[in-house]
This record gives C-alpha cells, structure tokens and sequence, in this order.
DNA sequence: ACTTTATATTACTCATGGGTAATATACGAG
DNA sequence: CTCGTATATTACCCATGAGTAATATAAAGT
C-alpha cells in the first residue's frame, strides 16, 4: 500500500491524490448545490433529482458521495457547525472577562447565520436525519448552548455582567441570533458585519455593569475560571 | 343541550343552529388534533390517516371541513394569528409611551408563543400553503413586525426609548420571542409565565432611557446616565 | 494490451400518502 | 314514513420521489 518512492516530490502519488481531490471536490460541490436547494424549497419540497439536474449529472450518481438524502442533509448542517466549532475554539484560546467573550461570540456567530451554511443550522429539522445523527446535532446545540451560558456566568463572576438568569438570557441572545438565519437576504438592505456590529452591542447592551464607551473593557483582569466545562 | 323550545329561545332554529354548533366543534377538534400531529411530527412527515386515526374517523371524513392538508396547516396557524391580533388590538386601545407598550407587547407575545398555537406561528413553513395563504401569513407577520417598529420608534419619540435602529431592534427582539416556539415545553422547568415576565424587562432593558425601578416608567427616579450613544 | 476501480447512466421498483368516487348511515324536516 | 342533507366509510387511484439493479465508460495500474 505505500507506494512512495521519491524523497521529496510525490510524484507517483499525484493520480492517487488528485484524484482523492477531485472526489472531494466534487463532495462538497455536491453539498453545496443541496443545500442551495434545501434552503430554497424546504427539505421535503426539494428533490434529489432537481439537485443533481443542477449539477449536470443524474440522480443515482449522488449515491457516489452519500448514503442517501439525509445523510446529504446532516453533511451540509455540519459544514455549517465545524466553522461555529472553529470560532468558539478560537474565542475559548483568546483572553478577555466573560462580557468580551460573549460579545466575541455573539459577533461571530451573528455573521455565521447570514451565510448558508450559518442558516442551514437552524432552517434544518433535526428528525429529518438518522437517530445517530440527530444525537449528533442535539449534542452540538447542547454545547453551543452551554458555552453562551458558561461566558455569561463567567462575565457575572469576573463583574463584567449584571447577575441575571444566565439560561434564559441565553435563550434569549441565542434567539435573535438564530432567528436572522430566518429572515436575512443577501440582496437586502443589512450587510451582516453591520448585523453582527449592531447585535454583538445591542444583545449585551442589558446585560453589561458598564455603559459602552467606545472602547472595550479591559477591567480587573480577574482570570476566574470557574463553573462546569461540559464534557 | 337544551333543544326544547323556550319563550325566549328561537326554537324552530334550533337544530339548525345545534348543527352548525357541532361541525364548528368538530372542526375545532380536528384542528386541535393536527396541530399536534404538526408540531410533533412535522408536517411533511404527520399523515392525515394519522390525525384521522387520533379523532377515531378516517382520512377522508376530514375533507366535509377542509379542502386539503394545506387548507388545515393554514387554518392552524390563523388560530395563533387571531389570538395575536386580539391582544395587539388591546394594546393599541389601551395608553402608555412607547417603551410600556412594547413591554406589554413582549409579554403578551411571549405567553402566547408557550402554547401549541403560537408555536404554529413559527414552526409552520409558508412554503406549504397555497399562494393566496401564503400571502395572507405574509401580510400578518409584516404587520406585526410593524407594530414592534412602530411601539419602537414610538418611545424613541416620546422619549421612553433610547435613540436606535428600530428594524434590527424589532429583529432581535421578534427573534427572542418567536424562539420560543422552538424552544419551550410544558413538561419543563420555566412556566410561560415566568419567561414573558423576565423577557418583558430583559428585551427592553438596553433599549428603556431609565433604569428599572420596580415599578411604572413614569417617575424619573433615575436622571438620564451619561455617556453611552449607541449609534 | 488487459484488468481493475471509480464513476456515471438508463431503466426500473416500490412504499407512501394525498386526494377521490361510490356508497352507506344517521337524522331532522315535511 | 319518506325524502333530502350532512357526514361517514370502504375501496380505490395515482403522482411522487427515494432508492436500487444492471450496465456502460473512462481512467489508473500492471
């Protein structure tokens, strides 16, 4: 099976990885073109005929790439998920009090939800997928929904939040936040850095000890790490 | 039931009357029984052998009070619409600046969206409904999105309300509110109650020019704080 | 060249579920 | 009692769309 040769180019492995590429390529395209048409329709609305029609190809030839609709469907929400996992893991690494991560997420976050694959994270219904991975999705909302709270809490630790109930404002945030998968359009008259640069501020504007002055809040850095890491 | 004539009772009507009586009630029934079909299942998913079944009638005896699954979809969700349009015209009867209406707005908004027909209000795809409902549902979702604007722009003008962007306020205030819908069970730990009364103060409180006493917005226990103009 | 493997197509199966036709039954009206 | 209307049932139709052979084609490996 190892087929390597030359020391540095990998030259004789070029049809093999090329082609591994091409195969991926023609994956995501794939899940891309979907979920175009899942968005657009409605899963149950959208065919997987019209979606490999756009593709110029015929329908049996997805089975290539999936196990089946569902599957297509569960792929395209978690391309959606592994860019929120990406930016948490970043926010998680950086510094700040509980209040400045928490306008970090939102901000992030509010931008993810403008985009397809933002919107397929909520637009999508999760008994539609297998029972594996529909835990799969429950587990990740679960998180997500977690880390908003675990900021909050901190932020009420470090005095950078007002004491409040840290579950219900994050259902809260989480709402306005999810539902601009709902209503925002490319087309329309909202950018989403002006969307996420409104609500990273306005969703806290509550919640914070201190009034917004134009600046962020460095604050006592009291570094409490406290509270349940879920997991 | 009383179905003998009485001095005051327009007898000779009466079984004509005590008929349409009972389809209404049937009607209702079937409604009541779909809706939760629809919010358990899905839509696409909940069959009308299904809902026939739970009413212990067949499919077809749903066709004497609907024209198909779509007519009753829609007539599901124009049960919630009603009841929202009811307390928005209480409220719109009723006094108070900007920033008081908004809140009763919210509260009443919130303990609607804990129950299974405003949950409809939400949950339901208008993709699936004829072009005429859908443009029905349309028209009324504008216009409640209009009315949180309006009580917006309302208090900023009459001084209730900090200066902001009513549209994107609206949305993240509509988002919080209609993410309940999605979010809340009876069978939880927080009652309908309880949310409305703590999203109420907490959807408002970046929004209000005055700090929350405990009661009524209309002594200014507080000056008007510093700093702080958000866009 | 010849084989193998990946990828695509054509031509199906087939369960599902919305909707309909024909018909039966209950019931108030005359 | 009989007729007409409303409401229900049984027994269908049938469009739809996911998924599956059987098979063709093209490129990679030897």
């Amino acid at each position: 099976m190892d087929t390597r040769r030359s020391s540095s180019d990998p030259s004789p492995w070029m049809p093999f990885e090329s082609r591994r590429r091409a195969r991926d390529e023609k994956r995501e395209a794939v899940l891309r073109t979907a979920l175009q048409s899942f968005l657009e329709q409605g899963y149950h609305r959208a065919t997987l005929n019209d979606v490999a029609e756009r593709l110029n190809i015929t329908k049996p030839a997805l089975y290539n790439y999936f196990r089946g609709k569902d599957d297509i469907l569960f792929e395209c929400w978690a391309l959606g998920q592994e860019r929120v996992d990406e930016f948490i893991a970043e926010i998680e690494a950086s510094g700040g009090n509980g209040l400045a991560r928490l306008r970090r997420l939102i901000h992030a976050y509010a931008k993810i939800m403008a985009t397809d694959f933002g919107a397929s994270l909520v637009r999508f219904d999760p008994r539609d997928l297998s029972e594996k991975n529909r835990k799969i999705m429950r587990a990740s909302k679960k998180s997500v929904d977690l880390t908003f709270r675990r900021y909050i809490t901190e932020g009420i630790a470090d005095g950078s939040i007002k004491p409040c109930d840290a579950k219900l404002s994050a259902f809260a945030i989480a709402g306005s936040l999810n539902w601009i998968g709902h209503w925002y359009q490319r087309d329309g008259a909202l950018s989403a850095d002006s969307i996420a640069d409104e609500f990273s501020v306005r969703l806290t504007e509550g919640l914070a000890t201190k009034q917004i002055t134009s600046r962020a809040q460095s604050a006592p850095a009291k570094k409490q790490r406290s509270g349940g890491r879920p997991k």
